[in-house]
DNA sequence: CCATAATTTCAGTAATTACTGAAATTAGGG
DNA sequence: CCCTAATTTCAGTAATTACTGAAATTATGG
């Protein structure tokens, strides 16, 4: 690997977060690399600036095409194919949290209210069962809310980021002037 | 393993997605169980139910208190080591975005946040380093508005759930109201 | 359609991670 | 303190996952 100081610390570090993150080294420095890249980058390109066979770059892209991380650019008269991440973050961020959803949380789900749905055989299954019953609705209400968040604009999901705790405080003012009984909760003053 | 039915198919998945959530089968398969059962239970009785070695145990308890996600408890006149998993289902979850956070988002922060204090030493630095730009402002954001929020109590959160995008019609209600000028944006009908 | 460039597949191997059993350590009751 | 139960450590091994090079497949310009 030979890369210009910064983009090779960067690398690296996404080679060795890539485990923590559901993939492997090899794809984590490739996409670290087209992240930084000013222009879209071929299998060649990657195995030279990584120093992987081309086998791996190959397998390492097309796992990062099942994440829908990354596209296919074609350059007019070369055959060979180009790859670059998206220019926008948020649908960097967007697709990366989709996935992960799709890998980490829904199967589980699927598999929570499959086992809902049958008998519990015992006491011990009674308890294991309503245990499962918790779990199913807290999830199923981080997915519904997901669900909705995922719809609006970047710049509406930027102002309520950029509101953070103080979305509350808007929450009471909605209260009161409309004159709905609050919430039975003390004044929200900890954030 | 024998496990009653519901109990068995629950641990064998939260087996197979332990690595998807970044720990191993055996620790998977000992949270799952600690997480279902209705007292706690000690090393031995992990054993007798996974069917893993003594060993392992010890070392996916080990884990699980590094993810701070079981309590040590200890039963009146037996010198074992009981665990439990949290009663309350808030507190399992937020250890988890907060162990999660730890592991998968604050040392790219800072590895990001160090990279950028250099100087580019070429234009393809340059764009590098604005790209790194981007990611560091965006999960900044991100870790701002996460940082707050953990702070609200249980109830609060769930309300700021259950209303999902609809949050966004509250802001423009504030906003009339308060006369300020509000966001150009297309009307939220998005939702 | 042919020649060849580009890409993918896959069997074999390397590297890493998970797991075990035996030995060592820790800790509690007497 | 000592004896023993409980737990942890760790070296060795098993299992899994990552990676390579060669061969097969696919695709394109001529």
């Amino acid at each position: 690997m030979d890369l210009p100081p910064l983009t090779q610390s960067f690398v690296l570090h996404f080679g060795e977060m890539g485990s923590r993150w559901g993939f492997n080294r090899t794809v984590g420095q490739i996409y670290a690399l087209l992240f930084l890249s000013a222009q879209p980058l071929n299998a060649d390109d990657i195995v030279e600036q990584l120093g992987f066979s081309r086998s791996n770059v190959s397998m390492g892209l097309k796992e990062l095409q099942g994440w829908n991380l990354i596209r296919l650019v074609h350059k007019p008269s070369d055959r060979r194919d180009h790859f670059a991440t998206p220019d926008d973050l948020w649908v960097i961020l967007r697709t990366l949290v989709e996935e992960r959803k799709k890998r980490e949380v829904d199967p589980t789900l699927s598999v929570v209210r499959e086992l809902m749905m049958q008998a519990p055989a015992s006491e011990a299954e009674k308890h294991a069962q309503g245990r499962m019953g918790e779990l199913l609705g807290l999830i199923e209400m981080l997915v519904k809310w997901y669900d909705e968040v995922k719809r609006l604009e970047n710049a509406r999901i930027t102002k309520l980021l950029s509101l953070g705790s103080k979305i509350v405080k808007v929450l009471e003012m909605k209260d009161r002037v409309i004159g709905r009984k609050p919430q039975a909760l003390p004044a929200a003053n900890e954030g």
